[in-house]
DNA sequence: ATCAGTTGTTTTATTAGCAAAACATCAGTT
DNA sequence: AACTGATGTTTTGCTAATAAAACAACTGAT
């Protein structure tokens, strides 16, 4: 349980949330326009063109980006393939926070934006079976999502922030 | 939906990957030794002393972590209050991960890891009382658990990563 | 053809977070 | 007293990601 093993394997994430949403914006604009230049990715993203232009040449030498014989960008393979995966994580995460957590449109999104590109493919996996069954028709999954609503209209107070981790589900000490 | 509003929200995070853990590490090396010096906490985190004493300097002058007469660092009331939800946040997601989406431990571990710091406080409520319930001794629950669990042992195969992020859930494309 | 606007790049600078190395201080041997 | 080891700080340098500004090249209008 010494957090030192772990909390490292945060950078070796080859992914990096400016990264993702460079990847992402420009799959975004060849859906939008039909094309994405430097300068459309930084429009996109709100920051200057020279940001982007570094940006962007890593992308192009990290093979992710690929450059059109007249500077249009374009993802490669390997790029599309790490968008599919962030834009299904964001989708399912925002879809579990908002319709069966019932957070408000805008937390969801935030979070779920916070989130997508660090999530690992098995928990994308599993979340997506899991939210796909308890928005399912499934009579099970319908009574257990009617009890929690109305349990969370009753609750609507307690204990937040938390003062004792290992009493949060009466957990042993471990 | 154009994401050029929310996902600057990033670095609006006070918190840091960073920080939060600096800020962990003081808590629980308290909690184990009931000190914390800056090179314990190098230690726990595997970092050099400098790179410690320059973060903790800086996290003292955020108010969050105040200093004994003879450099003994300690968590001031802000500061514990970020731990606190922070854990709280890591102990739900990881349970959640784990004992729900069945995930194993070190998967767990690791993604709560990377999100603890992000997830807003609604999302960490939300997220304790619904894995609460799930958890519970609630027939409905249980029942709907272990529906979810055989249908993935069933599955076990399906689309993923996706191309099509809209059919996910079968989405109209909004 | 010139002038204005857009585009892409490069250079310089900043910030967060780290390492490495030099340094000073202090405690405990011996 | 001198040596050893641990501690804390500072300085220098590195990388990622940004801004700002200067620059070159192209586009289009008149």
């Amino acid at each position: 349980m010494m957090a030192s093993d772990v909390w490292k394997e945060f950078e070796s994430n080859a992914i990096s949330h400016s990264v993702a949403h460079h990847l992402i914006a420009i799959h975004e604009l060849m859906g939008d326009q039909g094309y994405a230049r430097v300068s459309d990715v930084a429009r996109a993203l709100e920051i200057t063109r020279g940001s982007a232009s570094l940006t962007l040449k890593a992308l192009k030498g990290r093979g992710l980006v690929v450059e059109d014989h007249n500077k249009f960008l374009k993802l490669s393979e390997d790029g599309r393939r790490i968008v599919d995966s962030i834009l299904a994580k964001r989708a399912v995460v925002r879809k579990f926070l908002n319709e069966v957590l019932k957070l408000d449109e805008h937390q969801a999104e935030v979070d779920a934006c916070k989130v997508e590109h660090l999530l690992s493919a098995q928990t994308g996996e599993q979340l997506l079976h899991f939210v796909r069954f308890l928005l399912s028709d499934d009579p099970t999954a319908r009574q257990f999502l009617a009890e929690f609503w109305s349990k969370l209209d009753q609750d609507e107070e307690w204990q937040w922030p938390v003062r004792d981790v290992d009493q949060l589900f009466n957990m042993e000490s471990r």
